[in-house]
DNA sequence: AATGAGCACAACCGCCCTTGG
DNA sequence: TCCAAGGGCGGTTGTGCTCAT
């Protein structure tokens, strides 16, 4: 469409940044805020595009950024988010608190894609590369089922993403003294989160939250504990850990009111209607009933979903699934390859028997556990 | 020791979306 | 409503390092 570079490359400089320019962008920034960065680089005594600026501070510079190794729980994350949204590194972020995308993105294409390949496992699709000698009618209706969930949770972080940068530009606004911060009385205001929408929020979390300024995570995803679950009143809270979601698809005031309830923010509506899922409800009821579906999995014995009723994931099935198979792959070092068939053939590809029942099992199990982790995640906002 | 392949990761490029005039 | 600027995002490239030969 022949843009306009965003700025005069002429006797700008290129690659890789010395220490001395990383001290005048730090310094500049850490005074004045970045502002404009087309800006910036002059104000600053740069010799660099605002961009180059930009990706410098947002992928290195930044200092609520964690460097080094992924543990296993963020490639377990990275993995089962790549599952659900693809290559959309920046809503994968948000779930991985001092990651940023490009380092997801860098961490996936030369670490995590290839594993998957190894193991014989489609990295785009997250399927045994057999897979389609699996296909049957069920089968098909069951990844119906599980892409309206991604739809559905895809839309969800996508609202999430937006949100999370929507408290790093009011707090960094307030860390320029440019908006006051929160007062005592307000401070219970949980920062602006989809967990508020979807989740019940746990009143505690909700009141720990130190605000801007403060411990600069702030938690999105709440997880709460179902107090009214028959068989885990008295589990201690790692053996009862049930996310609890919110029947919001009964009707959109429901939806609504929970969100002025749990945090009063309207951005958050706005994002859903910009979404189109408040004013979709078909959608959202229909894909939630799936969602049940799936976790349940009892696709044929459905009667209509009760809103009232909240629907329980069970986070033990973070254990199994594909995921896992990668993730102890990782760790122990096992021969992937030979191992990849053998594990391929327990996750759906093999010809065993009841293979067909096998492949279901897990990718319930694999799908749940994507599930969980979503819904789950701390999704901590890296503030500035 | 030299060298080439493979790997890891920082940085760049170009497209797209949002926003404000 | 249109348009341009700013910024975000995902894909790709460049560069330096490690290791095997």
């Amino acid at each position: 469409m022949g843009r306009s570079p965003c700025c005069d490359k002429v006797g700008l400089k290129k690659g890789p940044w010395t220490p001395e320019e990383d001290q005048k962008l730090l310094a500049y920034i850490e005074e004045h805020g970045h502002g404009s960065w087309r800006a910036l680089p002059a104000k600053a005594g740069l010799q660099r595009c605002g961009k180059s600026c930009r990706l410098r501070w947002t992928n290195y510079l930044r200092p609520d950024i964690k460097r080094g190794k992924f543990s296993l729980q963020e490639e377990q994350t990275i993995i089962q988010l790549h599952a659900l949204l693809g290559n959309r590194w920046s809503a994968i972020a948000t779930h991985l608190p001092k990651r940023t995308d490009n380092e997801i993105k860098n961490y996936w294409n030369t670490h995590l894609k290839k594993r998957l390949a190894k193991m014989g496992i489609d990295p785009v699709t997250h399927k045994p590369k057999n897979d389609a000698l699996l296909s049957s009618d069920g089968q098909n209706k069951n990844s119906a089922n599980l892409s309206h969930m991604a739809q559905w949770e895809s839309a969800r972080l996508e609202a999430e993403a937006r949100l999370v940068r929507e408290s790093k530009l009011r707090s960094h606004s307030f860390q320029l003294g440019l908006i006051p911060p929160p007062s005592a009385s307000s401070s219970s205001v949980p920062p602006p989160a989809s967990a508020s929408a979807q989740f019940i929020v746990n009143k505690t979390s909700a009141n720990n939250w130190t605000g801007i300024g403060g411990d600069l995570e702030s938690p999105t995803s709440t997880v709460t504990f179902s107090e009214n679950n028959n068989n885990n009143n008295s589990a201690p809270p790692m053996m009862m850990s049930m996310i609890e979601f919110v029947g919001s698809s009964g009707s959109s005031d429901h939806q609504a009111s929970l969100i002025k309830e749990e945090g009063e923010n309207n951005n958050l509506q706005k994002d859903w209607n910009k979404l189109g899922l408040e004013n979709s409800l078909s959608f959202t009821s229909s894909t939630l009933h799936h969602h049940d579906m799936a976790i349940s999995m009892e696709a044929a014995a459905e009667g209509p979903w009760n809103p009232d009723e909240s629907f329980r994931v069970n986070n033990s099935t973070m254990e199994e699934g594909f995921t896992n198979l990668l993730l102890n792959d990782s760790i122990g070092d096992r021969p992937s390859l030979s191992d990849s068939g053998k594990d391929s053939e327990n996750s759906g590809g093999g010809d065993g028997g009841d293979s067909g029942s096998d492949y279901y099992q897990d990718n319930k199990n694999y799908w749940n556990s994507i599930l969980n982790l979503v819904n789950s995640s701390p999704s901590t906002s890296p503030m500035f």
